[in-house]
DNA sequence: GGAAATCGTTTTAAGCTTCAAACAATTCCC
DNA sequence: GGGAATTGTTTGAAGCTTAAAACGATTTCC
C-alpha cells in the first residue's frame, strides 16, 4: 500500500504564539479559525461534489448574475487576478458546467455563463454548503454569532484603512 | 507597458451574502477578513523580504526549534502535506536560509535547521512581521480585540466539535 | 533471521495563484 | 483617418497545495 496522510488540515499557529503581542496571538487565531473552516469545505465540496472551492467561487458569481459576467467582471468580484480565472473557466468549461462566448458589443470580452447542469448542479452544492457552515458554527450562541459579526466587521474596516493608508498610491 | 493588475485582492465574499443564514455571513465576513491580511502580509513579506508566506512559516517553526526539526514534524506542525515541506524546503535550502542533514539515528529522516543566515533574516522579518499585525489591527478597541479573541476561540471549538463528530472516523 | 507492516520522505500529476508579458480590439485624440 | 493609450483576455514562469504512489529504512513479530 502506501502511506499518504490524505486531508492534511490547515495550519493551527496558534500553538507557536505565547509570549507575543496579543494583536499577532489574536491573527493567529483567527488564521486557525478561518483555515480550519476552508479545509472542512474544501474537502467537503471535493468528497461529495468533486469541484474544488474557487470553482465553487465561479459558480457561485454567476449563479447570482443571470445574464453571465464577463471574464474580467469575473475577476473583479472574486478579487483574483485575470489569469487565474482563465485557467479556473477552463476546467468549469471542460466538464460543461460553464459556456464562454464572445461578447457581441466588444469582440475582445467573453461573457461567461452557466450551462442549464452547471446551474443545477451549483444549486445542489450550494445548499449543501449552507447547510455545512451552519453545522460547523452550531456549537456557537446566538449571541456570540451576532458579537464576532460586530466585532469582525470592526477588524474588517481597521484592516482595510491601515492597508490602504500604509501601502498603496 | 502592460495592463496587469498587480495585487489582486482577495475575495471579497461578502458582498455577495445578503439574503442568507447568519451564520453563512459571519463565514463570508470572517473569510474577507482573514483573506485580507493575508493579502497584505504576503505582500509585505515578498516586497520587502523576497519570501513567501509558506517560507516564512517554515522558518517561523524552525526559530523556536533550536535543534531542528525533521521534515515529517515540520509538515505536523505547518499542519500541511509532507510533499509540501520538500518544496519549500528545497527552496529555502538552495537560497541557503536552511540546512538539511540526514538524522543520525534514523537514516530515512532528515533534520532541517535553520543557517546563520537564516536565522539573522527572519529574525528581521518577525519583528516587522508583528509591527504590521499591530498595526493592521490598531483601529481596533482594546476591548473588541478582547472580544474577538475569546468568541473566535469558541468559534474554533465549534468548528473543530463538528469537523470531527460530521467527518472524521 | 526474515517477511510483513510501518514510517519518513520524495515524486508525480493536477490544480490554484501571482506577476509580468504578450496580444488583440477598442477608444482617445489630434 | 490614424497613431497612442487603454482595455479584456490569455500565456508563461515560478511557487504553493493536495492526494496518491513510490521508495528506502526501520520495526514487528513470528
Amino acid at each position: 500500500m502506501d502511506d499518504g496522510q490524505p486531508i492534511a488540515s490547515p495550519i493551527d499557529h496558534e500553538v507557536t504564539a505565547s509570549g507575543r503581542k496579543p494583536e499577532l496571538r489574536l491573527w493567529l487565531r483567527m488564521l486557525t479559525c478561518a483555515n480550519l473552516i476552508e479545509a472542512e469545505v474544501r474537502a467537503r465540496l471535493r468528497a461529495q461534489f468533486h469541484v474544488t472551492l474557487p470553482q465553487f467561487d465561479l459558480l457561485a458569481q454567476l449563479d447570482k448574475a443571470p445574464d453571465g459576467l464577463s471574464m474580467g467582471e469575473l475577476s473583479r468580484r472574486m478579487m483574483v487576478t485575470n489569469g487565474n480565472v482563465t485557467g479556473i473557466a477552463d476546467r468549469l468549461e471542460s466538464v460543461g458546467m460553464v459556456r464562454r462566448a464572445r461578447s457581441s458589443g466588444d469582440r475582445r470580452s467573453q461573457t461567461v455563463t452557466l450551462t442549464r447542469a452547471g446551474r443545477e448542479a451549483f444549486r445542489r452544492m450550494a445548499r449543501a454548503h449552507e447547510a455545512w457552515i451552519a453545522e460547523l458554527f452550531a456549537g456557537l450562541e446566538r449571541e456570540d454569532m451576532a458579537t464576532l459579526m460586530e466585532t469582525l466587521g470592526q477588524a474588517k474596516q481597521s484592516v482595510r484603512a491601515a492597508g490602504m493608508g500604509g501601502n498603496a498610491a
